[in-house]
DNA sequence: TATTGTTATACTCTATAACTATA
DNA sequence: TATAGTTATAGAGTATAACAATA
């Protein structure tokens, strides 16, 4: 029923997923050290590189972008300007909405960041040959692709009578 | 656009280290929905994870496996407790200690989520040559080792003056 | 004296629901 | 009527600090 090509013994995908997983989780923790040594968290760094990459932004888009509530929009950014990363601003035409910009601080705080990034991908994949790095790459972006296809709505549907409706 | 080979100049480092970070993120956004699916979260399902691999443990292993706070173990635990995932049982010798063991229901839940993670590894890596499939894990290997070298002490002292004491 | 797990307290991220001001 | 952002409330994960029972 499975075996989709691999034969009799065993596929390698459970031990390469495994250390997906384990990527996943060490990755997270090294962001949630180098932001935490800024004073910062992992979901506001990400706001900041939002607005770094995107400009002054409305909190309507970052909710959007961010894929949480607006009302998490709100505490975040409370975060931040509060810490100073941030600035709110009147929406020069839509009176209702406000824009999010970077200050001063913001922008150097952004800056040191992709460079300890850049510093980190040197550190991670220096030595790689570049066919592996390319297949790397490829691979990479493949599994990407497909498990954001899977949580774009074509995922794992494993007992869906047992899952709540979401279509109210 | 991409140009994977770009010129002397630019290593493509960061190209990839971005995949590497949005995998990091869709990745764990899957683990939050599968495991919400089953009344868990990502920490609780983990704490499963780990008594499975491992059978009955004190909640001092669990805290030291799992780097976090004997208090946060106490939290998890309580909500794992309540929801008959695990029991807690006195240690045989020494009374200060307490074994989690999983229940019958805990392990069918772990059983379950094992069946749609190879189910998912299949999926993510189906169609990919066996040659990159080989040099991703390489890779892959290669990457999680040094990231979890860097975290365990060796890591991006950026302000070493400005760290505070931890010798004390 | 050191270790195991707990209570007490607090902060961050996250969510839903109800509300205000505007469109 | 619909949209942008807020207050109110709640739950989960995380942390430190103080404490009890035991080693």
């Amino acid at each position: 029923m499975k075996s989709l090509h691999n034969a009799p013994g065993a596929p390698p995908f459970p031990e390469v997923l495994e250390r997906l997983f384990e990527l996943a989780a060490v990755l997270g923790g090294a962001m949630d050290r180098g932001t935490a040594e800024r004073g910062l968290t992992r979901a506001r760094a990400t706001v900041l590189w939002y607005l770094h990459r995107e400009g002054p932004t409305t909190q309507r888009a970052l909710s959007d972008i961010l894929r949480v509530t607006p009302r998490n929009v709100t505490g975040l950014l409370d975060g931040l300007q509060g810490s100073g990363h941030v600035t709110r601003s009147p929406h020069p035409t839509d009176r209702r909405a406000t824009l999010v910009s970077l200050t001063e601080q913001g922008q150097a705080t952004v800056n040191r960041l992709r460079g300890e990034y850049q510093g980190l991908g040197a550190r991670l994949f220096d030595g790689v040959p570049d066919g592996d790095l390319d297949a790397f790459s490829r691979v990479l972006h493949q599994v990407v692709d497909r498990l954001q296809y899977l949580a774009s709505g074509a995922g794992t549907p494993v007992d869906d009578s047992a899952a709540p409706r979401t279509d109210t």
